[in-house]
RNA sequence: GCCCCCGUGGCGCAACGGAUAGCGCAACGGAUUUCUACUCCGUUGGUUGCAGGUUCGAAUCCUGCCGGGGGCGCCA
């Protein structure tokens, strides 16, 4: 039985109670309720505070009730409930509820015949998701900054998909303004044997570009300055975007629009998006400038979106795309940026609201705190103008994409992290995606020789009886709840969390269930069921790694 | 000065307002010649930064303080 039959059973004894006239819900009776399993063992397989969440609200023979005697009908009334082997009242009105072991038992089949698609509801079903995320600058290969929300934006995506939603990812090139006569000039500045310019871009692949440049233009340097600065900007840009798309697929994110903030200045829809603000009343003129309300919303000051010299100020490419978006059917657009943005998160949201939609609902800003790499135990220093950065391709040299995805959704996106490159890289149960990956190699191995052996697995769920196999079976119920749950609140890092007990939990069942028979044992009914379960186990290990974007692996 | 995030055993972290605050590592002591030992069991270790408040109930919500990280342009 799982947690969510459960709340149905818990639901229909309380519409039977009122049906019986034993109590009286003016409220009406809820549609489910809450059902969690208790931290404590000897607090039974479940527990529900519902007597405690209606207490206040039920009426016992007209009268108000407390929660302990509440408690006490509706412990009666789901002690009768089919599959219910025993309830207990606890503290102030807990409801302790411990299931028959059959109906636990049928938890391994169900997860066997669903397979992959173990895990799914459809709780976000009908929202249309856009994620935005990473969206570096195209001055420079992905750096440490933007990869974090690489493995943790892509994973998010997968839990929406899981959950019923359509998800669009996408990427936004800021590939409009003078940060890329900065990339260029710095480009021509190397290509003459000139000094890195006033905040300019420095290091190797400054080189590496530049030259291929040169390979593929040879007579640029013929050209005058201006001339050849804007041919290092248009080719230059152009390997930037190739390189920061292999980066991305050699990571396992697939990015379905990569879009350029250029189009939007080019196409009309900046101006189209200020003309639509300034309808609505929310724009103004001082001092040259077009300036936005965004006080009015929220923000702590109003913010330029038309300088006085006439350039588009950053933020209007902003308003454009979020408008763009919007009109292209998203209802929800997510945008996860670092830290080192957070001060944008005022603005945006009021931008969102200016234009008559909801902070929050239409427009969901994520921020995710700064992440450090640890080598040998020393933080590994960056500097963009010295070129020390760290890239995405050296996080992954250094740790392989596995490691590197792990490590980087395993965590509360609110805490800074620090990912030290030796644990990550070790083969022991000190690093956590290998404890995961080696459970489902060692899964993986048990079944293959059962194949060898010629035994099948086989549902009886009467069978599984033993702590350990219930301990099991309770963690593979839980699964589709935690999936649920990173999705609400956006939250990747519960699946890792979770993968980590259900893996520890499947090694204390391994090691006190014997699964197969031995020697020449003849095979029985209890074998077939262990296997099942293992497979069970088999299905949503693989099945949660792959909404981390991490392998599975058969052997280790 | 203002804004955002964080503060939980020695270390790294978890816990959607619920019961005796969990997990991994480290330390100590055991099991087991193993269907992948890269395993399992046990022990030690906490006034959840501090002080108030809300609640039947607070690590969690509110206020103030202390400590750490990040950010505050008509840059992009």
């Amino acid at each position: 039985m799982t947690p969510e039959q459960l709340s149905e059973t818990i639901v229909d004894a309380l519409e039977a109670l009122v049906a019986d006239g034993a109590i009286t819900l003016p409220d009406g009776v809820p549609t489910e309720v809450t059902v969690e399993r208790p931290r404590q063992k000897g607090h039974g397989d479940y527990a529900t505070n519902v007597a405690l969440q209606l207490a206040k609200r039920v009426l016992v023979d007209e009268q108000g009730t407390n929660p302990r005697a509440f408690a006490e009908l509706v412990a009666a009334q789901l002690t009768a409930s089919a599959g219910i082997a025993g309830v207990e009242i606890a503290g102030p009105g807990f409801l302790n509820i411990s299931v028959e072991a059959g109906a636990q038992g049928r938890v391994a089949a169900d997860v066997v015949a669903a397979g992959a698609a173990y895990g799914a509801s459809d709780a976000f079903a009908g929202e249309t998701i856009n994620l935005e995320f990473v969206s570096a600058n195209p001055t420079g290969p992905l750096h440490l900054g933007g990869v974090r929300w690489a493995a943790v934006g892509d994973a998010l995506g997968r839990i929406f998909e899981k959950t019923g939603a359509e998800v669009t990812r996408e990427y936004y090139f800021n590939d409009h303004g003078a940060q890329l006569d900065r990339f260029s000039s710095s480009l021509l500045a190397w290509a003459k044997d000139l000094p890195v310019p006033e905040d300019g871009y420095g290091g190797a692949y400054i080189e590496e570009i530049a030259r291929d440049v040169m390979a593929k233009e040879p007579d640029v340097l013929d050209l005058p300055d201006d001339e050849a600065q804007e041919v290092f900007r248009a080719v230059g840009v152009e390997l930037m975007f190739a390189e920061i798309k292999q980066s991305l697929h050699d990571f396992g994110v697939e990015f379905d629009v990569y879009f350029h903030e250029d189009n939007l200045h080019q196409s009309g829809a900046v101006q189209k998006a200020i003309d639509r603000l300034t309808a609505l009343g929310n724009t103004y003129t001082e001092d040259g400038a077009l300036w936005l309300r965004t006080e009015k919303y929220g923000d702590d000051k109003d913010r330029v979106i038309v300088r006085s010299n006439g350039a588009a100020a950053y933020l209007s490419g902003d308003l454009a795309y979020y408008l763009d978006k919007r009109e292209r059917g998203f209802d929800r657009c997510f945008i996860m940026l670092g830290a080192d943005h957070h001060g944008y998160v005022g603005r945006m949201n009021a931008m969102c609201a200016a234009f008559g939609d909801e902070p929050g609902k239409n427009l969901e800003i994520l921020i995710g705190q700064m992440v450090n790499l640890l080598r040998d135990g020393e933080p590994v220093r960056m500097s963009k103008r010295a070129g020390t950065v760290v890239t995405i391709d050296d996080l992954v040299e250094a740790i392989g994409v596995d490691a590197s995805r792990y490590a980087l959704a395993r965590y509360h996106s609110d805490s800074p992290i620090d990912i030290d490159l030796d644990l990550w890289a070790k083969a022991t149960n000190d690093n956590p995606v290998f404890t995961v990956q080696y459970a489902h190699a060692r899964v993986s191995s048990l079944m293959r020789n059962a194949a060898d052996l010629g035994v099948a697995a086989e549902s009886h769920p009467e069978l599984l009886t033993h702590e350990k196999e219930g301990d099991l079976l309770r963690a593979l119920a839980e699964f589709p709840r935690v999936i649920k749950a990173a999705a609400e609140l956006r939250e990747p890092h519960r699946v890792a969390r979770y993968l980590e007990d259900l893996a520890g939990t499947y090694h204390r069942f391994y090691d006190s269930c014997r699964v197969l028979p031995r020697g020449d044992e003849e095979t029985g009914d209890l074998h077939r069921a262990r296997l099942l379960l293992v497979d069970a186990t088999r299905v949503v290990l693989a099945n949660g790694l792959f909404l981390l974007g991490v392998s599975a692996p058969e052997r280790m």
